[in-house]
DNA sequence: TTGAAAGCGTTACCAT
DNA sequence: ATGGTAACGCTTTCAA
């Protein structure tokens, strides 16, 4: 690939000139111009942003981390992202960990190598090695889903205390009286941990007994399904079952249904999310809905904002949401 | 950020020292390599990868364009093609073009500009500034989900045409007899243009006659809905539908129930693709497996052999279904 | 075992 | 209006 030196010579010029006019610089002569356009249409000349990027000392590069590309949340807000880098003029690296905790602070440093202006990070736990990287971070990190905030760094979450209370409030309401809840991972203090606060709050608040259990599992439809086919062995009270996801919502309601119960009706259920499956199930799935394409938008605006002023405006910002009403409760 | 520069002097040897510890080379002694070491964890000394790339004249660096993140076909090829590229040591460089076609030529040139080593184009289309874009392309591209073979260009796609053949057979096995079809635009040759050629060929492989209607659209459960609300005041004979993609058939289903006829007796439904949305809605709905994972890995794979062998091994790449029964059909 | 210097492809400054 | 040259941060060759 021939680079400004050869179109220069082609054209009987400086390598300054040619430079000129691919940044359409003023004070080249016209005719000039001309022969330089025409040699580098004839070597079919490519401007190396390799190294432009070296010697400007900048990228226009942004870092994502995710733990799994193909989940709603996360395939949601790269969508949102990414319309929002694309007016910026920045250009996305993304790596998908598959939830391995290494990679995650593998790629955080391999990102800084790479210049990155900064980085976005979909994350599902938040432990002493993972801050201590986002501290040795050089570029400014933003963080998506679990609330930083605590250790000053950037977060944008969903309002998950919240959730889980309105969750709590709404089961009540509908004549709950023995609630379960099932979670993920105990180390996502998001999705696991701050919704089960929630509806514990709820239940307290109301003067309700407290959840009659708080299980653990995937955040798949699958893992919804089997951990509630063995809660409804071990708990033949339960009314009401809040799920941290719609996912884990909807495999809950197979399971249920499998035993001749009517969701919504005999077991009320809950999920968030407000995932595409939870309109087409039958009975359609009670939820929140969750922003997901603003968070990427959110969170990319933070993050440009933490670029180009170095100093945070905002620290963290909580995403509201709608609570969905439908079948299952 | 310091470079190479200011730990040499820290460390009080030079930049090429410096660079022989970093890279592990062999021929540094034991007690000047620990200086070294010393310096570097001192100031804080991170590599430029940019500066690398420049001087080695490699990025690994792999461009992927998408029409659109969040669609099922997308982000399950994304997941599965970093997967691969992560264990060849690659990164990807995201874009998301939102069906612009502008956008998508626009890419393969700052794609190019960049230094990428190669691109992985999920298509919806291939007209013929797209394919000067391409043939103009440095680097090689490999083609998802449209066949460019006849242009020279490495495609992965999938049966397209055998898919619509197979569905016409089934349809016609459960007792159709008028048949229609629902698509996308008709610039989408494999998703409208291929998936309806097979169905024709099937119904006249049976001897019955052609289908009643190609009705175009959007890629959405709404669109679905939408024109067969329509074609159902247009079409009272209908008794099967043939939809492009599993959430046009889920609209479909929909536009069904609400005139109380049945999805699946009265109107038998097959859509293809197998999103879990399908799996959940009721009744469930009869599709083809498409395998979108795979297609991101084999994508992959093909990408990294045309990088290292210049020249293609397979120019064209046909995945293969699995007929899913299920409700609707 | 170590250092000096050239060079990767740009841009920017200083001359002319 | 144009050219020469240094510099961006690194690797690599050649010498010492």
């Amino acid at each position: 690939m021939s680079g400004l030196h050869t179109v220069a010579k082609l054209a009987g010029v400086s390598k300054s000139t040619v430079s000129r006019v691919i940044n359409n610089e003023y004070g080249v002569k016209a005719s000039t111009k001309e022969k330089v356009q025409k040699a580098i249409v004839e070597c079919g000349y490519m401007a190396n942003q390799v190294a432009r990027d070296l010697k400007s000392q900048k990228t226009n590069l942004i870092g994502v981390i995710a733990p799994r590309i193909s989940s709603n949340a996360v395939s949601l807000g790269l969508e949102g992202m990414a319309d929002i880098f694309e007016q910026a003029g920045k250009h996305l690296l993304l790596a998908n960990t598959l939830q391995n905790n290494e990679k995650e602070i593998e790629y955080i440093m391999r990102f800084n190598q790479r210049r990155v202006e900064g980085i976005l990070l979909f994350a599902t736990h938040l432990d002493t090695p993972l801050i201590e990287a986002i501290n040795h971070s050089t570029v400014p990190i933003v963080l998506i889903g679990q609330d930083g905030s605590l250790f000053n760094i950037p977060s944008i979450i969903h309002d998950d205390i919240r959730v889980g209370f309105s969750a709590g409030m709404r089961l009540i309401e509908a004549g709950a009286k023995n609630i379960g809840f099932i979670g993920v991972h105990s180390q996502d203090a998001a999705v696991d941990g701050a919704r089960y606060q929630g509806l514990v709050q709820a239940l307290q608040h109301a003067k309700q007994v407290a959840p009659l259990f708080h299980s653990h599992g995937e955040f798949t439809i699958e893992s919804g399904y089997q951990q509630t086919k063995k809660l409804l062995m071990e708990w033949p009270q339960l009314d009401a079952l809040f799920c941290a996801t719609d996912r884990i919502a909807i495999g809950a309601m197979r399971a249920i249904t499998e035993i001749n119960k009517v969701p919504g009706k005999d077991i009320k259920v809950l999920g968030v999310g407000n995932d595409e499956l939870g309109q087409v199930c039958t009975p359609s799935l009670s939820t929140f809905n969750y922003a997901f394409t603003l968070s990427g938008k959110k969170s990319a605006l933070m993050l440009l904002d933490l670029i180009e002023n170095k100093n945070a405006e905002v620290s963290k910002l909580v995403l509201s949401f709608d609570a969905i009403e439908r079948g299952s409760c």
